[in-house]
RNA sequence: GCGCCCGUAGCUCAGCUGGAUAGAGCGUUGGCCUCCGGAGCCAAAGGUCGGUGGUUCGAAUCCACUCGGGCGCGCCA
């Protein structure tokens, strides 16, 4: 299925012997005026040097003489040319549509997704939770888009944190008090009982926690394991041979200002050690030398001014492997803010578990997994989020994932009561002229793949949400407006049973890409 | 001091990369169950889109400055 708005732009600069480089294509804010708007005659005005308003008049009369299948009617209003698609044209569309996502052309360039990547220092918080939620909706919606796409956890198992909380669980072992500068959560009290390795005992936590959360990884990729092949100090000698580099004061330098960074950054230090840094340029060079060719990390919001010198590592890189590089696109960081957690407006911090914060899972047990990921991706990443814990367990419209949830049971309890389950596809054949409340579900639904194509280009999975909540609505104004079993009219009753279907098929196809549980009954 | 992010209804947020009278939910007020699920629907009220300039035929959207909130500026990770 192709996406409906290039559809219908190519139709109408086709027909009426144009050409525009630029999307013109709209909602009108009144129905009645319309399904779509086409605004060409804006952009068109200069280069013809006659009134918007006069050319929309021509170009709409161009279309209503052309009379193509799809169009039902066409007007000018002031600049705006309104179209109205056909019934008959958009059935045979909607009859066409599977929901079904898109092959991966073979020769597409393939996706890395790093998400999450906590330190294994200490229980995840709600902050990992929204990487986690996004992340994830975004490589299955990626997925779904068409695109090659890797799931990447990024371990950080090397260096000082991990050091330190071995520390923290020896000296609790030992009787003794924890360091000042250590890890104070109940939490290495637990891990202090167990006689494992506290830091793999933590990553085995976060793995569950994330699992228990629909939050898969491809690969979970260990620093410790760049350090011990050697491909830290391999990153380093490619950057050393591509004279990226210089010495200064006995430490070894990266010139990341050749790339736009602020001040050049240092990879070992006077004492021969190597910062972390060298360590994220070896993992950034190991994520190209697989063939990756779009980098997407999504970071939180306290490592923004490290997108910079990675940003300028992943340059230098591609430079030197003889690679494309696009900026903002070879390697794109997703800034993702910190969420304060609310019970009631009361701003929740201390928690009896970690003494610090409250954790994911805790708030996992508390509102579910279903309400998490959905309040979580609903809102774009890079805002700033009050979450209340008390709204979100609340099963109420104030909760947009039980309303949409809502919706689809309301679409299965028809099914269930028509018993169609039985029956593998309906005809959608129209009896009679669409009622309002029922083409407008129509309409919406079918922009399902424009929603899906500038949700994917723009890496914002909270568009999918956005789309079915509105789609809810739409469904919920038809519920009530329209009968669908009605033992008096069997060619109706059967037309609309074949569009619950197509629609309860589009909400299930909404909610995987979220990774939220489509419910049959409530 | 420098840099990044966010300011839209009382609250939580959308706003289709510059277009028509700025939208939704909650909350408030008032209606709708002989009917496939009322966890729903309808209506009313609520706004100088933080502010001031600028670009443009046209700005919530782009630019500059400014105010408020968050965060970052190590040979830390």
């Amino acid at each position: 299925m192709h996406a409906l708005k290039p559809f219908i732009e190519a139709q109408c600069q086709e027909l009426c012997g144009y050409t525009l480089t630029t999307a013109v294509l709209e909602v009108p804010p009144d129905p009645t005026l319309g399904d779509f708007a086409n605004k060409a005659a804006f952009a068109l005005a200069k280069q013809r040097r006659m009134a918007p308003p006069k050319i929309a008049a021509e170009l709409a009369e161009q279309l209503r003489a052309a009379a193509p299948e799809w169009l039902a009617d066409v007007s000018a209003t002031g600049p705006y040319i309104n179209l109205r698609l056909s019934d008959a044209w958009l059935m045979e569309q909607l009859q066409a549509e599977t929901w079904a996502g898109t092959e991966p052309a073979p020769d597409s360039v393939a996706w890395l997704l790093e998400y999450v990547s906590a330190n294994p220092t200490g229980p995840l918080h709600i902050g990992h939770a929204r990487w986690a939620a996004v992340g994830d909706s975004l490589a299955r919606l990626l997925t779904y888009a068409g695109e090659r796409v890797q799931r990447e956890f990024y371990v950080n198992d090397a260096g000082m944190q991990v050091a330190n909380l071995r520390r923290s669980v020896d000296a609790v072992r030992a009787g003794k008090p924890v360091p000042e500068d250590g890890y104070h959560g109940d939490y290495v009290k637990e891990l202090a009982q167990q006689t494992a390795d506290p830091v793999g005992l933590m990553l085995a936590e976060q793995r569950e926690t994330l699992h228990g959360a629909g939050v898969e990884f491809d690969v979970w990729f260990s620093e410790l394991d760049l350090h011990r092949s050697g491909a830290v100090e391999k990153g380093l000698e490619r950057l050393r041979q591509g004279a990226f580099t210089f010495e200064h004061e006995g430490a070894l330098w990266f010139r990341s200002t050749a790339y736009g960074d602020d001040k050049d950054r240092v990879l070992r230090k006077s004492d021969g050690s190597l910062t972390y840094f060298a360590a994220d340029i070896a993992y950034h060079l190991n994520k190209l030398e697989r063939g990756f060719g779009r980098l997407v990390n999504l970071w939180g919001a306290d490592h923004h001014g490290y997108i910079k010198r990675v940003d300028a590592a992943v340059a230098a890189l591609s430079q030197s492997l003889g690679r494309p590089y696009a900026p903002g696109e070879t390697l794109h960081v997703l800034l993702g803010q910190l969420v304060n957690l609310f019970r009631n407006g009361e701003p929740v911090r201390m928690s009896k578990r970690t003494g610090d914060m409250v954790s994911m899972q805790e708030v996992m047990d508390e509102i579910g997994v279903d309400a998490l990921r959905y309040l979580l991706i609903r809102k774009h990443p890079n805002t700033h989020m009050d979450f209340d814990l008390a709204k979100a367990v609340e099963q109420s419209p104030d909760n947009p994932v039980y309303y949409v949830q809502y919706a689809y049971a309301r679409l299965s309890s028809i099914l269930r009561k028509a018993s169609v389950g039985a029956i593998h596809e309906l005809p959608l054949q129209l009896p009679q002229p669409l009622h309002p409340s029922e083409r407008a579900v129509i309409l919406k639904a079918l922009q399902w793949r424009d929603v899906v194509a500038e949700s994917a280009a723009l890496l914002e999975p909270q568009r999918i949400c956005t789309f079915l909540e509105e789609l809810a609505v739409l469904l919920h104004v038809f519920y009530h407006d329209c009968r669908v079993i009605d033992e008096a009219d069997a060619p109706r009753t059967a037309f609309r049973l074949a569009l619950v279907q197509k629609w309860q098929g589009l909400f299930r196809t909404g909610l995987e890409l979220l990774g939220v549980s489509a419910p049959e009954q409530m």
